[in-house]
DNA sequence: TTGACAGATGCAAGTAATTCGCAATAGCAT
DNA sequence: ATGCTATTGCGAATTACTTGCATCTGTCAA
C-alpha cells in the first residue's frame, strides 16, 4: 500500500525527470493532492494548500492541475456539470459509483465490464482510448 | 421507426397534456429537437430555431432545454466539460461511443453490461437510479 | 370573439468555473 | 552570486449558462 508521503516523493521524482519547474507552490498543491483521500474540485485543493502556504493562489492551483493532468499524474472527473473533481492517477484504474443522496464517491472495477466495453468498441471498430463509467445510485435500506 | 413529424406531434401532445403553455418559440424548439439526428448543443439548437423563427432567443432555448428535460421528454449528456448536448429521450436507453477525433457519437446497448451494473451495485449495497458509460475511442485503421 | 391575467419572452446584466495578460518574482544552470 | 526564462499573483476576460424585469401572448372564461 503507497502512502501519501510515498506518493509525494514519486509525484516530486517524475516532475523533475521530466524537466518541470519544482516551485514552492506546486510541491504544496502536489502534497495536498498526495494527501487527498477523496475526490477534490479545484477549489477545494486551493484552500487546502492555502493553509499549508500562504502564498498560493487559484489560478497557480488550476495551471498546476493541468500540468499534471498532462502529465499523466492526476486524473479529472466531471461528476457533476461544471465542476471538475481530481484524483491522484498512480493507483490502478477504476469506475464510480455515486450515491446520489450524500454524494459519496465509491471507487470500484470489474474486469467483465472492462473486457465487454473493449469487445463493444471493437465491434463498431474502434480502440477505446479512455472512458467514462459512472453509476448513480441509492443506498439499499 | 418513429419519423420526426411523429416525434414532433408526440411532445406537443405530451407538453399540453402537462399543461405546459404551447408559445410559437417552444413550438418552433421541439420541432428542431425533434427533427435532430445528431446531439446539438444549446448553441447549435438556438441556431437551428432561429432559421425557422428569428423571434426566438438563446434565452429561451436555454429555458425550454430545462423544461423539457425536466417532463423527461429529452435527455442532457455532458460529453465533453464545458457544454451540454440533447438528445431526444422517447428511444431506448443506450450508451455512447465518442470518436476523439472526430467527435462524432454513435449510440449502442448492451444488455450485458446493463446487466453487469446492476450486479455490480447490488455487491456494493446500491440500487442504479441511472448510469453514464461513455467510451472514447479511435476508429481503428 | 373578446378581455384579463398568469405565465413566457427578449434583452441585458449577473454567475460560476476556469483561463489569460502582464509585470514582478524565483528556480536552476552556470 | 548571476542571469535567463519559466512561473506567479492579480485582476480582467471568457465561456456557458441563468436571472431580473418590463413587455408580450397563450389560454380560458364570459
Amino acid at each position: 500500500m503507497i502512502t501519501p508521503a510515498q506518493r509525494y516523493e514519486r509525484f516530486l521524482t517524475e516532475l523533475k525527470a521530466a524537466g518541470v519547474r519544482l516551485t514552492e507552490q506546486r510541491k504544496v498543491i502536489v502534497k495536498v493532492l498526495a494527501e487527498a483521500r477523496d475526490h477534490p474540485n479545484a477549489d477545494e485543493l486551493y484552500h487546502r494548500a492555502y493553509v499549508l502556504d500562504g502564498s498560493v493562489s487559484l489560478s497557480t492551483v488550476y495551471r498546476t492541475l493541468r500540468l499534471l493532468e498532462d502529465h499523466g499524474a492526476i486524473q479529472r472527473h466531471d461528476f457533476d456539470a461544471g465542476r471538475a473533481r481530481f484524483e491522484n492517477a498512480d493507483s490502478d484504474h477504476h469506475d464510480h459509483l455515486i450515491d446520489i443522496d450524500t454524494g459519496q464517491v465509491i471507487e470500484f472495477r470489474s474486469e467483465r465490464i472492462e473486457k465487454l466495453q473493449a469487445e463493444i468498441a471493437a465491434e463498431l471498430g474502434f480502440d477505446i482510448v479512455r472512458h467514462k463509467l459512472e453509476l448513480y445510485g441509492r443506498r439499499r435500506g
